[in-house]
RNA sequence: GCCGAAGUGGCUCAGUGGUAGAGCACGUUCUUGGUAAGAACGGGGUCACGGGUUCAAUUCCCGUCUUCGGCUCCA
């Protein structure tokens, strides 16, 4: 079924929804009630009512006598003055009306069903709501199945300032089995959570104690971590990336000079007062690499200069905001600033975006399909949120549209999403359940350098101000290891695997050798480990499995006499006996290339 | 921060107005095995924390903390 249709289905369901809920609290006021990518939502002011999901069977049961009465959906026209008199005691609906005659649009009303609706005050037959179309044709027919799945809080036209309306999500399709499939795949996807993968293979946890948001790495979660900026470090160096480091803590002057601290107050820590020095956690490592820039007289000879830094940083997120690795208070940007004439930007944002598409691929995500690009533009009206300075945001903007096309990026273009220093490109990843979110990001600054007073010295012998490129290749790691934790659910490819070799004896006999074994791994920098407990081999090949161990290496007296390892995979595949050398050489040769099993 | 829900041994969960139970994990002993769980015994919980109601609270009520689903925000 297309798209389309499936969603005039699911508007439909939304106003079966409202109409249930008209029903059971005649004194709700219903606002809008929208299909979107999985299902519905419809948002009310419930009052004083306190709606939770123990309501849900109710309202699903008056959903599914009310549906029997739907065969078709009305559609009226009427009045400014009809329309608002329908919603006299409803000021959402009041504010919506008044919006669409002011924009000059036809005021509608469609109407379903024909039992009587405790609606006041018209106490209509049928269930009538403003609305500007999008049904299907026959409800009755076309809703198959439907369920109502969680109920949230959601601001008034999603503005915080705005009353909190009641949400209520649901899903529905055109059959039975359609939504048992749907139900399942969400099933599925809870399974590689990376919450639940990091406990289960111990990556990381929290500690009450230690606070929300703060992650504590297990050894098996730094590996993984250290391989990341193994890779980072590494492929940046060899670009021309110059490594630096610089103190989390600074003078809040820092961020006074930068224009951070206006725009990012409330999401920084507060200041420390230390002898008479105000000292502040860095929430961004731009100005530190510019006090580093401004270290020495600089030539366009130089030009680019590219600072990079795993560089830690520090946000204070709303307590609502926090999930596990993918939003934290701590977390640690593989970051860089690129200081460039800007003539050269053009060129020295293709490299950045070619440095991501190294990494990506090396993750083996794809492009188009795992993820795309966004270009995040300014609003030349917003002058409180973005730098006052059309002329530079015109030019910045074209600069990087002209490098998506010519490099026939995937992207498109999204309005009020820039930083109040210049536009970006944003990469959107996709996670398991289909979400999209910025995982890296490159922007074009052209505020900070006149802020610092960066300066460069040209062919003439003259001044002149360099443009700034901030961006994240491999974005925060934390965030991306949580994308990867996902994306391979927890079976990593053998180079970023805490362990990549089990050692398995099927008897104490054969200890001895296994550990000659283990040396040897080790020595060729395998990360290995040996199960010498107690138990019975099936017993121990399964423990390996569950952890996700990418090889099994058994080892019993039939090995022991051939200098042999019997190679199992964590897929189960059994590679039979072959010689212990040779296994070395191909998980190195793995390793090396970074290449999925 | 806001709306809703949840918090019981290390983990996954059951249960109760009369101070708790399973499986896995852990420890000890036995078993020495050929590609996903060998057996017996044992240790371990102020039932998140604080207050209230009650003769009695892990259970009921209130508050706090943390986690989860959303909203807002965002790397």
């Amino acid at each position: 079924m297309d798209k389309e249709k499936l969603n005039s289905i699911r508007h439909s369901c939304a106003h079966l929804l409202a109409a249930a809920v008209m029903e059971l609290w005649p004194d709700t006021k219903r606002t809008i009630g929208p299909a979107i990518g999985d299902g519905f939502y419809y948002d009310f002011d419930f009052g004083d009512q306190k709606i939770s999901e123990e309501d849900f069977p109710k309202i699903e049961a008056k959903m599914a006598e009310i549906l029997k009465t739907w065969a078709k959906f009305e559609k009226k026209e009427v009045s400014v003055e009809e329309a608002k008199q329908f919603y006299q005691d409803n000021p959402y609906k009041l504010e919506l009306i008044d919006e669409f005659s002011k924009e000059g649009q036809k005021i509608t009303f469609y109407k379903s069903g024909n039992y009587k609706q405790s609606l006041k005050p018209s106490q209509s037959s049928g269930f009538e709501d403003l609305c500007k179309g999008g049904h299907s044709e026959n409800p009755q027919k076309d809703i198959g199945a439907f369920k109502l799945l969680s109920v949230a809080g959601a601001y008034w036209r999603g503005s915080e300032k705005n009353k909190m309306l009641t949400r209520i999500y649901g899903t529905c399709f055109p059959t039975q089995t359609e939504l048992d499939e749907y139900l399942k795949l969400q099933e599925e996807a809870k399974k590689k959570d990376h919450r639940k993968l990091g406990k289960d293979l111990d990556l990381f946890v929290f500690s009450d104690v230690v606070g929300k948001g703060l992650p504590l790495l297990t050894e098996k979660g730094t590996t993984i971590r250290r391989e990341l900026e193994r890779m980072v470090v590494d492929e940046e160096l060899k670009r021309g990336y110059l490594h630096v480091i610089t103190p989390p803590l600074a003078k809040v002057d820092l961020y006074k000079i930068s224009g951070h601290y206006p725009y990012y107050k409330d999401t920084m820590y507060p200041v420390m007062k230390v002898d008479d020095e105000e000292l502040i956690l860095r929430p961004m490592t731009c100005p530190h690499h510019f006090m580093l820039y401004k270290s020495k007289q600089r030539s366009y000879k130089e030009l680019p200069i590219k600072y990079a830094e795993i560089s830690p940083q520090f946000r204070y997120e709303k307590s609502g905001e926090l999930t596990g690795l993918m939003r934290v208070r701590v977390f640690t940007l593989s970051d860089a600033h690129i200081f460039t004439r800007d003539t050269q930007a053009k060129q020295v944002i293709k490299d950045v975006l070619d440095l991501i598409d190294y990494f990506n691929k090396a993750f083996g995500l794809k492009k188009g399909k795992d993820y795309r690009y966004r270009l995040s533009l300014g609003e030349r009206s917003d002058e409180k949120k973005y730098y006052k300075d059309d002329e530079a945001w015109e030019k910045a903007e074209n600069i990087l549209r002209e490098v998506l096309v010519e490099s026939k990026a995937p992207f498109f273009e999204a309005k009020n999403e820039a930083a109040f220093y210049g536009p970006k490109i944003d990469i959107q990843l996709k996670n398991v359940s289909g979400k999209e979110e910025t995982a890296f990001t490159v922007q074009y600054d052209f505020v900070m350098p006149k802020r610092f007073d960066l300066k460069y010295i040209d062919e003439e012998g003259k001044e002149q101000q360099p443009v700034v490129i901030h961006r994240a290749s491999i974005g925060a790691l934390e965030r991306t290891m949580a994308f990867l934790i996902e994306k391979y659910g927890g079976a990593f490819p053998v180079w970023l695997s805490p362990i990549q070799v089990m050692i398995v004896p099927i008897s104490d006999q054969n200890l001895k050798y296994s550990q000659n074994v283990l040396e040897q791994l080790k020595d060729s920098n395998i990360r290995v480990q040996i199960d010498d407990k107690a138990e019975t081999m099936q017993a121990k090949i399964r423990n390996a499995q569950l952890q996700k161990i990418p090889y099994m290496l058994i080892i019993g007296k039939r090995e022991e006499s051939e200098n042999k390892v019997a190679v199992r995979t964590r897929e189960g595949k059994d590679l039979g006996a072959i010689d212990l050398n040779e296994f070395i050489q191909k998980v190195k040769s793995e390793i090396e290339s970074k290449s999925s099993l």
